[in-house]
DNA sequence: TGATCTTATATTGTATACAATTCATGTCCG
DNA sequence: CGGACATGAATTGTATACAATATAAGATCA
């Protein structure tokens, strides 16, 4: 029953996908973070147009967007390669993702309402509900886990947040060790947000902008133990 | 001697320039920055063709990065505007800086060495003495002013940062209202550079932060003045 | 052999023609 | 009159051909 993975179609966070250059831009992003892409991969427009199936104009469009998000980087010589990142480089983008998503929660705080309240209880209930399983549905946790934090950038009512903060947050390190992810980071997570909502429901946000700051700062822990924590793996 | 501004050459920060996209980039900027352009005024592809000198791919490339720093916006019916920002979002744009350039300050005085020490005195140099004259060159402040902001984001040795601050920072609500800071204000910024300075040298990176802090903040403080602090204007 | 220049190939950058969409005007019908 | 619909113009989106540039391979000469 939650066997089929959200592949590539994310219409909910962005356009209409109707254009050529949306599809190109969902269908790059997608090799990029579930497809056979890896870190330092030479690229080339040709081949990005076989994999969107478009013409090289909108192939370039989605290309200069992934550049601006960082997963793609442009060599010297205007060559095309999938980002690789450095350990500090992460470590930076759990950094500014802390700091801004506490700005964004401190915001929300000010400006939620009891009908955004109403929301985040269900979708943390849904999140809640996925994480106690005896196997937790990360597939699920995660989407709900995404609409929770979407929903807080919604009540920030900042657009510069709300541009600047998705390349930080959907990335291909964060992705590729979601799984990994312990039963209990989960259920802690699921307590954060709870918290999150008592906060808001509270209306104090700095109670809010510390809990969310805990909260990123933790799951980079997590993200830290899982793949630099132990060199027996 | 120091008549002639700097128009619309960057090729200091930028790229090489040498390709069409990189000229309608700077021109549709200065447009936006320096021209006659007005916020909210609706633009068209072929109007900024006319202004770039070159074709509407190159002009379509820029616009996709002017778009990214939020220069232009664009309808939900994809016609072009120029930016008009509400003074929350102006708000915004203040704490989002003074946030990331106070932790750009904090990372640069971890890496600090006696090179960026002696070129961030030279340029303070540089900058004091614009500002102590009768009449303070304020075009020579601002030129030294940014590059003494570029150095220390060099030495943050952040490419995301480097790639986000910038947007921030050269804004036209920002450049519209500099010739209107006070003389006492440039003495204060040539003052809170030395103190960052004194920072650097000690490696306090906390103490470097909280001035950066500082200083960002007060600058937002004398632009809200210069804007909304009467309205007998 | 090895270094440099030359030439060929691959890749990216630009212009233009055309398709799809959106906007504005005016007409028709109620 | 007033609103819905149709038609034309204006604007944006896409594909393709061509130009400029960078890489790679090979030839020439010391």
């Amino acid at each position: 029953m939650a066997g089929d993975l959200p592949k590539a179609d994310y219409c909910a966070n962005s356009r209409c996908m109707s254009r050529a250059s949306e599809t190109a831009y969902e269908k790059i992003r997608s090799f990029i973070l579930y497809g056979e892409a890896r870190p330092g991969m030479q690229l080339t427009e040709e081949l990005l147009c076989e994999i969107a199936g478009v013409s090289r104009t909108p192939v370039r469009d989605a290309v200069q967007r992934l550049e601006n998000e960082m997963l793609l980087v442009r060599s010297a010589s205007k060559r095309l390669s999938v980002a690789d990142w450095s350990e500090d480089e992460i470590d930076e983008m759990f950094a500014l993702r802390a700091m801004l998503e506490c700005h964004a929660t401190e915001r929300a705080a000010q400006r939620m309402d009891a009908g955004g309240l109403k929301r985040l209880r269900e979708v943390n209930d849904l999140l809640t509900g996925a994480v106690q399983k005896p196997r937790p549905d990360v597939a699920t946790f995660l989407e709900a886990n995404r609409q929770f934090h979407d929903l807080i950038l919604d009540y920030a009512q900042s657009p510069r947040l709300s541009k600047l903060l998705p390349a930080l947050v959907e990335q291909p390190v964060v992705r590729r060790t979601a799984n990994q992810y312990s039963g209990e980071d989960l259920i802690q997570s699921a307590k954060d947000h709870d918290e999150l909502i008592a906060a808001f429901a509270a209306g104090d946000q700095d109670w809010a902008g510390a809990v969310m700051t805990s909260h990123i700062r933790r799951a980079f822990h997590s993200f830290h133990l899982a793949t630099r924590g132990s060199d027996t793996d």
